[in-house]
DNA sequence: CCGCATGATTTAGA
DNA sequence: TCTAAATCATGCGG
Protein backbone atom coordinates (compact mmCIF):
# COMPACT_ATOMS: atom_id res chain seq x y z
CA UNK A 1 0.00 0.00 0.00
CA UNK A 2 1.59 3.32 -1.03
CA UNK A 3 0.06 6.33 1.35
CA UNK A 4 0.30 9.72 -0.40
CA UNK A 5 0.88 11.27 2.99
CA UNK A 6 1.42 11.32 6.45
CA UNK A 7 -2.44 11.83 6.98
CA UNK A 8 -3.19 8.98 4.45
CA UNK A 9 -1.24 6.55 6.85
CA UNK A 10 -2.53 7.56 9.72
CA UNK A 11 -6.13 7.68 9.30
CA UNK A 12 -5.70 4.16 7.37
CA UNK A 13 -3.62 2.82 11.10
CA UNK A 14 -6.48 4.30 12.76
CA UNK A 15 -9.19 2.27 10.83
CA UNK A 16 -7.06 -1.14 10.84
CA UNK A 17 -5.54 -0.81 13.99
CA UNK A 18 -7.88 1.37 16.65
CA UNK A 19 -6.73 -0.47 19.67
CA UNK A 20 -3.10 -0.13 18.70
CA UNK A 21 -3.16 3.67 18.16
CA UNK A 22 -5.96 4.34 20.74
CA UNK A 23 -4.57 2.32 23.29
CA UNK A 24 -6.28 2.90 26.67
CA UNK A 25 -4.09 5.68 28.48
CA UNK A 26 -1.56 4.52 30.61
CA UNK A 27 -0.81 6.78 33.06
CA UNK A 28 0.93 10.05 32.07
CA UNK A 29 4.89 9.44 32.93
CA UNK A 30 4.30 5.95 33.94
CA UNK A 31 7.62 4.52 32.83
CA UNK A 32 8.28 3.84 36.32
CA UNK A 33 10.32 0.72 37.38
CA UNK A 34 7.52 -0.93 39.44
CA UNK A 35 5.48 -1.47 36.76
CA UNK A 36 7.24 -1.97 33.32
CA UNK A 37 4.78 -2.22 30.38
CA UNK A 38 6.71 -5.05 29.64
CA UNK A 39 4.22 -7.43 32.05
CA UNK A 40 1.13 -6.51 29.37
CA UNK A 41 1.10 -8.38 26.17
CA UNK A 42 3.94 -8.15 24.09
CA UNK A 43 3.88 -4.52 22.47
CA UNK A 44 5.10 -5.64 18.78
CA UNK A 45 1.90 -5.93 17.00
CA UNK A 46 1.60 -9.89 16.32
CA UNK A 47 0.50 -10.45 12.95
CA UNK A 48 1.17 -7.26 11.21
CA UNK A 49 4.05 -5.53 10.31
CA UNK A 50 4.69 -1.86 9.91
CA UNK A 51 7.65 -0.72 7.79
CA UNK A 52 10.64 1.74 9.66
CA UNK A 53 9.15 4.18 7.28
CA UNK A 54 5.44 4.27 8.07
CA UNK A 55 6.05 3.81 11.49
CA UNK A 56 7.99 7.03 11.35
CA UNK A 57 5.54 8.57 9.40
CA UNK A 58 3.07 8.21 12.18
CA UNK A 59 5.13 10.02 14.28
CA UNK A 60 5.37 12.39 11.91
CA UNK A 61 1.72 13.01 11.88
CA UNK A 62 1.04 12.79 15.79
CA UNK A 63 3.38 15.05 16.42
CA UNK A 64 1.69 18.05 13.81
CA UNK A 65 -1.44 17.53 15.37
CA UNK A 66 -0.05 18.17 19.07
CA UNK A 67 -1.80 14.93 20.05
CA UNK A 68 1.53 14.25 22.80
CA UNK A 69 -0.79 11.44 24.53
CA UNK A 70 -1.72 9.39 21.74
CA UNK A 71 1.49 9.64 20.15
CA UNK A 72 3.21 8.69 23.75
CA UNK A 73 1.11 5.43 23.24
CA UNK A 74 2.13 4.56 19.86
CA UNK A 75 6.10 5.04 20.92
CA UNK A 76 5.13 2.75 23.70
CA UNK A 77 3.32 -0.12 21.50
CA UNK A 78 6.86 -0.52 19.31
CA UNK A 79 9.28 -2.92 19.90
CA UNK A 80 12.39 -2.20 21.70
CA UNK A 81 15.74 -4.04 21.42
CA UNK A 82 18.40 -3.74 24.04
CA UNK A 83 20.27 -0.99 22.49
CA UNK A 84 17.90 0.60 20.69
CA UNK A 85 19.95 0.45 17.06
CA UNK A 86 16.77 -0.91 15.40
CA UNK A 87 15.39 -0.12 11.83
CA UNK A 88 12.97 1.80 13.65
CA UNK A 89 15.25 4.41 15.96
CA UNK A 90 17.10 4.95 13.23
CA UNK A 91 14.42 7.27 12.03
CA UNK A 92 15.09 10.68 12.92
CA UNK A 93 11.16 10.98 13.09
CA UNK A 94 11.07 8.16 15.87
CA UNK A 95 13.60 10.16 18.00
CA UNK A 96 12.25 12.98 17.33
CA UNK A 97 8.88 11.98 18.79
CA UNK A 98 10.71 10.49 21.37
CA UNK A 99 12.32 13.69 22.60
CA UNK A 100 8.54 15.73 22.28
CA UNK A 101 7.17 12.72 24.52
CA UNK A 102 9.97 13.36 27.01
CA UNK A 103 9.75 16.54 27.04
CA UNK A 104 5.75 16.80 27.69
CA UNK A 105 6.35 14.06 30.44
CA UNK A 106 9.33 16.05 31.79
CA UNK A 107 11.59 13.53 31.67
CA UNK A 108 14.46 15.87 31.24
CA UNK A 109 17.36 13.33 31.32
CA UNK A 110 15.72 10.66 28.78
CA UNK A 111 15.17 13.84 26.64
CA UNK A 112 18.52 15.04 27.04
CA UNK A 113 20.07 11.57 26.55
CA UNK A 114 17.95 11.48 23.22
CA UNK A 115 19.14 14.64 21.76
CA UNK A 116 23.38 14.25 23.04
CA UNK A 117 22.89 10.75 21.72
CA UNK A 118 21.10 11.34 18.24
CA UNK A 119 22.18 13.67 14.78
CA UNK A 120 19.42 15.68 13.97
CA UNK A 121 18.88 17.51 10.71
CA UNK A 122 18.50 20.83 10.92
CA UNK A 123 15.22 20.75 9.83
CA UNK A 124 14.63 20.12 13.68
CA UNK A 125 17.13 22.16 15.09
CA UNK A 126 14.66 24.84 15.64
CA UNK A 127 12.25 22.87 18.12
CA UNK A 128 14.96 20.20 19.68
CA UNK A 129 16.94 23.35 20.29
CA UNK A 130 13.73 24.83 22.36
CA UNK A 131 13.03 21.66 24.16
CA UNK A 132 16.66 21.75 25.60
CA UNK A 133 16.91 25.32 26.43
CA UNK A 134 13.28 25.35 28.29
CA UNK A 135 13.91 21.69 29.95
CA UNK A 136 16.89 23.59 31.56
CA UNK A 137 15.50 26.33 32.25
CA UNK A 138 12.64 24.81 34.33
CA UNK A 139 15.26 22.58 36.15
CA UNK A 140 17.02 25.58 36.73
CA UNK A 141 13.83 27.25 37.96
CA UNK A 142 12.98 24.54 40.00
CA UNK A 143 16.33 24.57 41.71
CA UNK A 144 16.22 28.64 42.46
CA UNK A 145 12.25 28.45 43.64
CA UNK A 146 11.54 31.43 41.62
CA UNK A 147 11.42 32.66 37.99
CA UNK A 148 14.58 33.08 35.66
CA UNK A 149 15.00 36.33 34.48
CA UNK A 150 16.84 36.64 31.22
CA UNK A 151 20.21 37.13 32.69
CA UNK A 152 19.57 33.76 34.54
CA UNK A 153 18.68 31.99 31.53
CA UNK A 154 21.65 33.89 29.63
CA UNK A 155 23.64 31.63 32.37
CA UNK A 156 21.55 28.70 32.16
CA UNK A 157 22.59 28.95 28.36
CA UNK A 158 26.08 28.59 28.89
CA UNK A 159 26.18 26.33 31.52
CA UNK A 160 24.61 23.83 29.10
CA UNK A 161 25.34 24.78 25.59
CA UNK A 162 23.63 23.11 22.60
CA UNK A 163 24.80 20.10 21.87
CA UNK A 164 26.31 19.72 18.41
CA UNK A 165 23.54 16.92 17.52
CA UNK A 166 20.95 19.49 17.31
CA UNK A 167 23.43 22.88 16.77
CA UNK A 168 25.62 23.40 13.52
CA UNK A 169 27.65 25.71 15.51
CA UNK A 170 26.79 28.67 13.90
CA UNK A 171 26.56 31.65 16.65
CA UNK A 172 23.93 34.22 16.22
CA UNK A 173 25.45 37.16 17.15
CA UNK A 174 23.84 40.29 18.31
CA UNK A 175 26.66 42.63 17.43
CA UNK A 176 27.60 43.49 14.12
CA UNK A 177 30.84 42.73 12.74
CA UNK A 178 33.40 45.70 13.17
CA UNK A 179 33.96 46.45 10.01
CA UNK A 180 29.99 46.77 9.29
CA UNK A 181 30.12 48.60 12.32
CA UNK A 182 32.99 51.05 11.16
CA UNK A 183 30.61 51.60 7.87
CA UNK A 184 27.89 52.66 9.45
CA UNK A 185 29.75 55.29 11.60
CA UNK A 186 31.47 57.06 8.59
CA UNK A 187 28.12 57.04 7.01
CA UNK A 188 26.53 58.25 9.85
CA UNK A 189 28.64 60.72 10.48
CA UNK A 190 28.14 61.98 7.10
CA UNK A 191 24.58 61.37 6.65
CA UNK A 192 22.15 60.27 9.73
CA UNK A 193 19.38 60.23 7.84
CA UNK A 194 20.34 58.40 4.65
CA UNK A 195 17.51 58.20 1.55
CA UNK A 196 16.40 54.62 0.28
CA UNK A 197 19.00 54.35 -2.00
CA UNK A 198 22.04 55.32 0.22
CA UNK A 199 20.21 52.74 2.94
CA UNK A 200 20.71 50.33 -0.16
CA UNK A 201 24.02 50.91 -1.41
CA UNK A 202 24.94 49.99 2.28
CA UNK A 203 22.96 47.18 3.03
CA UNK A 204 25.13 45.70 0.22
CA UNK A 205 28.60 47.06 1.54
CA UNK A 206 27.91 45.33 4.76
CA UNK A 207 25.84 42.50 4.28
CA UNK A 208 22.96 43.36 6.27
CA UNK A 209 19.81 43.96 4.76
CA UNK A 210 18.29 47.36 4.39
CA UNK A 211 15.71 47.04 7.39
CA UNK A 212 18.92 46.21 9.79
CA UNK A 213 20.59 49.33 8.50
CA UNK A 214 17.69 51.40 8.89
CA UNK A 215 17.37 49.99 12.26
CA UNK A 216 21.04 50.77 13.17
CA UNK A 217 20.55 54.69 12.26
CA UNK A 218 17.39 54.87 14.11
CA UNK A 219 19.09 53.36 17.24
CA UNK A 220 22.13 55.47 16.46
CA UNK A 221 20.16 58.60 16.90
CA UNK A 222 18.23 57.18 19.58
CA UNK A 223 21.91 57.18 22.13
CA UNK A 224 22.79 59.91 20.65
CA UNK A 225 19.71 62.40 21.32
CA UNK A 226 19.64 60.24 24.99
CA UNK A 227 23.44 60.67 25.52
CA UNK A 228 22.68 64.87 24.17
CA UNK A 229 19.74 65.16 27.02
CA UNK A 230 22.03 63.40 29.33
CA UNK A 231 24.40 66.13 28.68
CA UNK A 232 21.87 68.99 29.18
CA UNK A 233 21.09 67.79 32.47
CA UNK A 234 24.91 68.13 33.38
CA UNK A 235 25.45 71.71 32.45
CA UNK A 236 21.89 72.75 34.38
CA UNK A 237 23.60 71.18 37.36
CA UNK A 238 26.65 73.00 36.17
CA UNK A 239 25.83 76.09 35.01
CA UNK A 240 22.14 76.80 35.81
CA UNK A 241 22.19 80.31 35.34
CA UNK A 242 22.93 79.65 31.25
CA UNK A 243 21.01 76.82 31.01
CA UNK A 244 17.74 79.07 29.64
CA UNK A 245 20.36 80.46 27.01
CA UNK A 246 21.13 78.08 24.91
CA UNK A 247 23.99 80.02 23.15
CA UNK A 248 26.30 76.96 23.87
CA UNK A 249 29.98 76.54 24.07
CA UNK A 250 30.93 78.37 27.01
CA UNK A 251 29.62 75.53 29.09
CA UNK A 252 31.14 72.82 27.20
CA UNK A 253 33.64 70.75 29.65
CA UNK A 254 35.33 69.03 26.59
CA UNK A 255 35.89 69.75 23.08
CA UNK A 256 33.01 67.92 21.61
CA UNK A 257 31.14 70.23 18.90
CA UNK A 258 27.34 71.26 19.56
CA UNK A 259 24.62 71.58 17.11
CA UNK A 260 22.28 75.17 16.36
CA UNK A 261 20.05 74.10 19.16
CA UNK A 262 23.02 73.84 21.79
CA UNK A 263 22.53 69.83 22.07
CA UNK A 264 26.00 67.74 22.43
CA UNK A 265 26.77 66.06 19.18
CA UNK A 266 28.60 63.19 20.33
CA UNK A 267 31.33 61.65 18.39
CA UNK A 268 30.56 58.03 17.25
CA UNK A 269 33.15 56.32 18.78
CA UNK A 270 32.83 53.52 21.02
CA UNK A 271 34.88 50.58 21.67
CA UNK A 272 32.88 47.46 19.70
CA UNK A 273 33.51 43.94 20.85
CA UNK A 274 34.78 41.70 17.72
CA UNK A 275 31.97 39.95 17.13
CA UNK A 276 31.24 38.84 13.87
CA UNK A 277 27.97 38.35 12.32
C1' DC B 1 10.13 56.79 7.64
C1' DC B 2 10.44 59.22 12.09
C1' DG B 3 10.81 59.33 17.25
C1' DC B 4 9.96 56.94 21.30
C1' DA B 5 9.45 53.24 24.56
C1' DT B 6 10.61 48.80 25.40
C1' DG B 7 12.24 43.95 24.99
C1' DA B 8 15.96 40.50 24.36
C1' DT B 9 20.62 39.26 24.45
C1' DT B 10 25.23 39.78 25.92
C1' DT B 11 29.01 41.49 28.60
C1' DA B 12 31.45 43.71 32.43
C1' DG B 13 32.06 44.56 37.00
C1' DA B 14 30.74 45.05 41.98
C1' DT C 1 24.66 36.46 41.70
C1' DC C 2 22.97 40.95 40.89
C1' DT C 3 23.15 45.47 38.47
C1' DA C 4 24.20 48.36 34.82
C1' DA C 5 25.35 49.21 30.29
C1' DA C 6 25.72 48.28 25.32
C1' DT C 7 23.62 46.65 21.15
C1' DC C 8 20.10 45.28 18.01
C1' DA C 9 14.98 44.38 17.27
C1' DT C 10 10.12 45.46 17.51
C1' DG C 11 5.75 47.86 18.01
C1' DC C 12 3.10 52.03 18.00
C1' DG C 13 1.43 56.65 16.94
C1' DG C 14 2.35 60.53 13.97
Amino acid sequence: MVFRSPLDFLSASRLLLPHFVDAPPHLPGSRSPESPPAAGPPRALPGLCFSAAQIASVCETLEETGDIERLARFLWSLPVTADGRDSISEHESVQRARAVVAFHAGSFRELYRILETHRFTRASHGKLQAMWLEAHYREAEKLRGRPLGPVDKYRVRKKFPLPRTIWDGEQKTHCFKERTRGLLREWYLQDPYPNPGKKRELAHATGLTPTQVGNWFKNRRQRDRAAAAKNRLQHHRVCPERAHTLSGGDCSPDGSAERADGETFLSVTDSDSDLDV
